[in-house]
DNA sequence: CGAGCCCGCGCG
DNA sequence: AAAGCGCGCGGGCTCG
């Protein structure tokens, strides 16, 4: 499946191997809607250049593929794998495959779908004919086929791509979002609205307090030097600007300061502005991106969807006569932790709890929020401060999750490649980490010299100790959500569900749209929108899915993955 | 006047 | 002086 230069789309049946099976058409885009919808009754597995440019073209048809294979996030995936670093794709130059994706345009205002793609990207360098799809997709299949463990290769390969499945799904149903509750919210906190450029009443308010405070009636507090040094010429003795830092000090400019600190944030990045840019119909259709990360969580582009604050989510709600179910995975990374290392004890302290509860439990440490801070230090590679005071005790009770998290930092410090479960490998240091570690290594080192590769081979030491746990984490998520996806496939839509409230969307709506389906993902948290009659069931559907997602990545290992699932209506009342 | 940096802070 | 991981975004600010 590639584009041509002439808006149409080759289109070639395949066997598992990649081989030809005859079929070889070129078709418009609505021909090709029709195709794939026929075609689906045999479930292929599509292999899409790139799903984020294709997909979309079909739901807005209403055709909603199964399975997929995406040859781009696979390339990136197998062009820096370990367990493919012999293949002929991870010893190719550099190609057309390892360029990043063409930026889709997302329509900031109303008047355009956010679907608009861009126009059909040229020919890109040499070889890039239609060709090169099929090239490139043999190159893949024989890279898994002679790597090492290509099973694991596999898995991780079918959840990426059916990633960017859902990825295209979510941005097309949209997080439903009151723009009329966001507005009163606003308002609320804020003030009335006023033109951009100019400071709503509140913020006015606490601007003019902050000026009082300090003596000074020309502070722009949204200028951080300019408040850092009529802080310091007030007698307040701080070293930068920080909330965090403000919070210690007594001083009569801090209270307004730090609300207006929160407000001024909460204004520039979710305030009328945003509301009027990304809220369409009350959906918010944020762009996600798929393998976006390094450790292979996903990015969201525009919108800032992945930092939704709290303050908001209460304009999350569900459509009438439809709900949401809200599922967050307990402690994840921990757990990730105990499972990759097989540390029992570990696995064991979250056995039908919070794990953080069952390490206090087993008399590691004296206190929850102790846990918490030891295990994060653990898995970021804290040294001081309380985190670093209490991980021997962690290492003293887990010493199998703890070797493990030293080992990955240890590598990292070579300059070595880490692997998460499924064997996503993390990148090799740049040039410039390698020159001054080199460096540092020659007889005429300076102190200086070596003191700086120390502290930067101890920051990438940090970043592979955190890789293969948000990198093993980030693959359990993705088979959560795509067994959620599966288990949804089948569930009837409004009208079966004896439920005659209208259907998101609107007439001539999707009919997937009219049926559960996923809405949001942040990470290790999902969001259905369902028909309030099958709530319950989606949620059985949801909690299964951690548990398959659990065996997938890690087998007959007793570690649990308990979720906090429940029924709102409102995001705000999640948790 | 735009490009690109830093700062600060939202999320996990 | 160094400092627990990964991101995106907006505002101020500097520089060409």
């Amino acid at each position: 499946m590639t584009r041509t230069g002439a808006d149409l789309l080759r289109v070639r049946a395949l066997d598992d191997r990649g081989a030809s099976t005859g079929l070889d058409r070129l078709l418009s885009e609505a021909e090709f809607r029709d195709f794939a919808a026929d075609s689906e009754q045999h479930q292929p597995r599509w292999v899409f250049a790139d799903t984020a440019r294709l997909y979309p073209l079909l739901l807005a048809g209403g055709v909603r593929l199964k399975r997929a294979h995406d040859l781009r996030l696979c390339h990136a995936i197998l062009r820096l794998a370990e367990a493919s670093a012999h293949s002929a794709l991870a010893n190719a130059p550099a190609g057309r495959w390892d360029q990043a994706p063409p930026v889709a345009v997302a329509a900031p205002t109303t008047g355009t779908t956010l679907f608009d793609l861009e126009p059909d990207e040229p020919a890109a360098g040499e070889g890039a004919g239609p060709e090169d799809g099929l090239t490139e997709f043999k190159a893949q299949l024989d890279a898994v086929r002679t790597a090492a463990e290509p099973g694991r290769l596999r898995l991780l390969l079918a959840a990426e791509s059916v990633g960017a499945l859902i990825a295209a799904e979510m941005q097309f149903a949209g997080l439903p979002w009151q723009s009329a509750i966001h507005d009163r919210l606003l308002t609320a906190e804020l003030g009335p609205r006023v033109p951009a450029g100019l400071r709503p009443e509140r913020l006015e308010d606490l601007a003019a307090g902050i000026r009082a405070a300090l003596g000074d009636h020309t502070i722009n507090p949204d200028s951080p030097p300019e408040l850092l040094r009529a802080l310091n010429r007030a007698g307040v003795t701080t070293a930068s600007t920080r909330a965090w830092e403000l919070q210690r000090i007594d001083h009569p400019v801090i209270e307004p300061l730090l609300r207006y600190k929160k407000l001024a944030r909460l204004l520039s990045n979710n305030g009328w502005y945003w509301m009027e840019s990304w809220i369409i119909n009350d959906r918010f259709h944020p762009e996600y991106l798929p393998g976006g990360v390094v450790t292979g969580r996903w990015a969201t582009r525009g919108g800032g969807a992945l930092q939704l604050p709290r303050q908001v989510r209460g304009a999350v709600v569900a459509d009438p006569g439809w709900t949401f179910v809200v599922a967050d995975a307990a402690q994840l990374e921990p757990r990730i932790l105990a499972a990759l290392s097989h540390d029992t004890a570990m696995a064991t302290a979250g056995r039908g709890t919070d794990l953080y509860a069952g390490i206090v439990a087993s008399g590691v440490v004296e206190t929850r929020a102790h846990a918490k801070v030891a295990m994060l230090g653990a898995m970021y590679g804290a040294t001081s401060g309380e985190s670093g005071r209490l991980l021997p005790r962690l290492a003293r009770a887990y010493p199998r999750a703890l070797a493990l998290t030293e080992a990955a930092a240890r590598a990292g410090e070579r300059g070595d490649v880490v692997s998460t479960r499924l064997g996503r490998s993390s990148p090799r240091p740049g040039a410039a980490w390698q020159d001054d570690q080199g460096r540092a290594t020659e007889a005429g080192a300076t102190a200086g010299d070596e003191r700086r590769a120390r502290s930067q081979a101890r920051d990438w030491g940090r970043f592979t100790r955190n890789f293969i746990v948000q990198g093993s984490a980030a693959e359990w998520a993705l088979c959560w959500m795509a067994e959620i996806r599966k288990g949804l496939w089948d569930l009837p839509g409004i009208a079966e569900a004896g439920n005659a409230s209208g259907e998101p969307g609107g007439p001539g709506a999707n009919p997937f749209l009219a049926a559960p389906h996923l809405v949001f993902f942040l990470h290790d948290e999902v969001i259905v929108h369902t028909p309030a009659a099958l709530a319950d069931r989606v949620a059985t559907i949801v909690t299964a899915a951690a548990a398959t997602a659990g065996r997938l990545l890690f087998g007959d290992f007793p570690v649990d993955f308990p979720l906090t699932c429940v029924i709102v209506d409102s995001y705000a009342d999640a948790k």
